[in-house]
RNA sequence: GAGGUUGUAGCUCAGCCGGUUAGAGCACCUGAUUGUGGUUCAGGGGGUCGCGGGUUCGAACCCCGUCUCCCUCCCCA
């Protein structure tokens, strides 16, 4: 007999009956707002070809991939059992990647598997295309609070049209569900890839956004002279540095923000774009009169994904150290590296895994019994559990969760199952109750009990 | 990838300076109650002390390695 001890792969979980009704809570939610605003649903498989996968995440992404080892390796040809030799050896110094040993991988979002579909479906489908999608996706980073291995997102997307409305409508959304979930403390960080571009340009180090994002990003955490420091490491000039002072400094209203930033865009054509799209999105936003839009502007808002051409969002919850909840963004050309150029896109992504633990810690799922069975039948033996049937069946076609308990125990075990369920009524059956036609209904939250007859019953436990 | 931390019963954790048979609470099972749960009482089952090695007469405890948990940085949902 073995005794080896179950486990799990790291960064991943079980999720039991009384996390699973929380977590349906948030997907059924997420699921009716993006009905709600035109999207329909889509699922891609858990693998994909590594071509479709790699170059698309950045360097990090790349790294994180889960890459699936080819099948039946051992049953090779000799000829290439020596290329898997090579190729593996390769491995364990570089990163490369080997088609003998591996070709598949798991999704690592469900943006690329999307625009995979959009290509290869582009006869069928009519543009612009709304879809959502909520499915596992993987990543090979080291768990840590708020971050797994496999975790959902669901995300919703519209690609063939770069109306900002897409833009202003993700805002939208963003709001609704949180809102129905009860996370009423939340920002919307709004940025647009232009923009940093835009101050790169006027800096003078065209193409170095990312690096520049990476040390703004610490100003409140570390301070203004340390973030300059950083940026001379990373090889940002002086003159550069001095050219941000204006970027430091930028605060107040969206309004006033974007005035420091046209002066700084005076030779800067892209910069100038990215914030003129941003002001429509955000007028866009508010024509929709829906109060509070929790909409926050932040230059250091980057985004490692590669893929962001134009707006980008990210929402965090207040009052939780827990990264980003939402986040997603624009992007002009995913579909072109599948040859399919010019289809622009947006979208973004919720994260369940993170909206529930969000949720918990803030005490925010509503109190309901999760318990979906409202009558347990119990019984004293084989004649009685027959005896039970037609009813329970009635019961049911009157749309009453009920169960059986399925073996003639002990009362006592039968009762305790339905206490240790929260089941709110149990009829008892036996020779008494056969004999006179009549039920024993018992009132577990009470302790009372009464005959009925089956009409009664019905009547006395339907919701 | 870098750093810190944790691992003892199903769960939460005690276990002193290395010492004889490893404990508690909760949970579970049985009985008091052969047709009545959530209360009470009595009893019971459960452990390769993460794994491998070392030191020692003797290791849950000390040393080395390894894995794992959680956390921070990086990055992200």
């Amino acid at each position: 007999m073995s005794n080896q001890k179950p486990s799990l792969p790291r960064g991943t979980r079980d999720f039991g009956p009384d996390k699973m009704v929380k977590r349906n809570f948030i997907f059924d939610t997420i699921k009716a707002t993006f009905q709600k605003f035109g999207f329909m649903p889509l699922e891609t498989p858990a693998m994909e070809n590594l071509s479709v996968l790699t170059g698309k995440y950045g360097e990090e992404g790349d790294q994180l991939l889960y890459k699936i080892l080819n099948s039946r390796p051992h049953e090779a040809r000799d000829s290439e059992k020596e290329k898997m030799r090579q190729d593996f050896n390769r491995l364990l110094t570089q990163n490369t990647n080997s088609p003998v040993l591996t070709e598949k991988g798991l999704r690592y979002d469900l943006t690329v598997p999307f625009a995979r579909y959009v290509v290869m479906n582009r006869n069928e489908i009519k543009f612009p295309f709304k879809r959502y999608q909520i499915q596992p996706v993987w990543r090979g980073d080291s768990p840590q609070k708020g971050r797994y291995r496999e975790f959902y997102q669901c995300d919703a997307d519209v690609v063939g049209t770069d109306s900002l409305l897409c833009e202003a409508e993700i805002v939208l959304m963003m709001n609704e569900v949180l809102s129905k979930l009860g996370i009423k403390d939340f920002t919307i960080k709004i940025n647009n890839r232009k923009i940093l571009t835009g101050i790169a340009e006027a800096v003078g180090s065209p193409g170095k956004e990312g690096d520049l994002c990476v040390a703004i990003d610490k100003l409140d955490k570390i301070g203004r002279e340390k973030v300059e420091k950083e940026l001379e490491e990373r090889g940002f000039s002086r003159e550069s540095v001095e050219k941000l002072n204006p970027v430091f400094s930028l605060k107040g209203s969206f309004a006033e923000q974007k005035k420091v930033l046209s002066e700084l865009f005076a030779s800067s054509e892209t910069g100038r774009k990215g914030l003129e799209e941003l002001g429509q999105v955000m007028q866009l936003v508010e024509a929709f009169e829906i109060g509070n839009t929790h909409l926050e502007f932040d230059t250091t808002l980057a985004r490692g994904l590669s893929y962001y051409t134009g707006a980008i969002f990210e929402v965090k919850a207040h009052h939780v150290q827990i990264g980003s909840i939402s986040g997603g963004g624009r992007y002009d050309n995913l579909t072109g590296s599948f040859g399919m150029p010019g289809i622009s896109g947006v979208g973004f992504s919720f994260g369940v895994d993170r909206i529930y633990d969000v949720m918990e810690e803030l005490n925010l799922f509503p109190q309901n019994n999760f318990t979906t069975t409202r009558v347990l039948f119990s019984h004293f033996d084989e004649a009685a559990l027959l005896y039970t049937l037609p009813l329970l069946k009635q019961l049911r076609e009157n749309g009453i969760n009920s169960e059986v308990y399925p073996e003639a125990g002990k009362l006592k075990k039968q009762l305790d199952y339905a206490n240790s369920k929260q089941i709110p009524f149990v009829v008892l059956v036996g020779s008494d109750e056969m004999a006179s036609g009549k039920l024993t209904l018992k009132n577990m939250q009470i302790g009372s009990q009464q005959q009925v007859t089956l009409e009664e019953l019905i009547k006395a436990v339907i919701l």
